[in-house]
DNA sequence: AAATAAACTCTGCATATCAGAGTTAATCAA
DNA sequence: TTGATTAACTCTGATATGCAGAGTTTATTT
């Protein structure tokens, strides 16, 4: 059976990933407020994808507050197109207002 | 931000329920083997499927070995309808095939 | 009827998730 | 220009989750 990335697989980090897939570069306290997450849980889940090498950070300091942007780096794209085209295998996402499961098919 | 139903978006359980929905009432046995895991990690999601009424049990005696088969209720089936459609808002998920992110699109 | 095996279920350990307290650094007010 | 305030993180510990294997029950096999 298709693995699902346990890594991308849960709720917070499929929307941060998600987020930072779509709308590019963020800092820390944006994140924040777009996920509605706590200070230090957001850090733990941050810290898993920069292990991971699927997002990468660039630290800002000398003009203003100190502040950390997050993106994703290539790897953290590749691992999340390689995610949803599990997902796809997986589940019977066909085409978009279609999703609705009409007829079973048999086991493997 | 769109939640993610975080019964249905566990590795295991998104499989599960996947599963359940294509190929309808199965064995525990069949479960197991199926998804190649142990008895004590599959009696654990089971459970808590079960507890959320998104799988229901018909447990068969007398007749060779005592068997429980398990099937997604409507209820279950709904939620990963509605569990598929919130993936679908938040990844970019278009058609199969063409499941690359292209192009970035702006924060809210 | 004793041994074997299938079909579960329970227990406890390891890891993950999370919130809030703590820390550092910049801006603001006087 | 310095003390107060606030933003931006980071660390800590408490709770929940995930997991494997040991244990239990019930049927087959010999």
């Amino acid at each position: 059976m298709e693995e699902l990335d346990p890594l991308l697989h849960q709720p917070l980090r499929t929307q941060l990933v998600a987020f930072l897939a779509g709308a590019g570069e963020q800092t820390f306290s944006d994140l924040k407020r777009q996920l509605g997450v706590s200070d230090g849980n957001l850090d733990a889940h941050l810290k898993k994808l920069l292990a991971a090498d699927y997002v990468a950070v660039r630290k800002e300091t000398g003009k203003g507050r100190p502040q950390s942007f997050f993106v994703l780096t290539p790897g953290g794209r590749q691992a999340l197109n390689d995610y949803i085209r599990t997902l796809q295998r997986l589940l019977p996402i066909d085409a978009p207002g279609a999703e609705g499961i009409a007829t079973p098919r048999l086991a493997g």
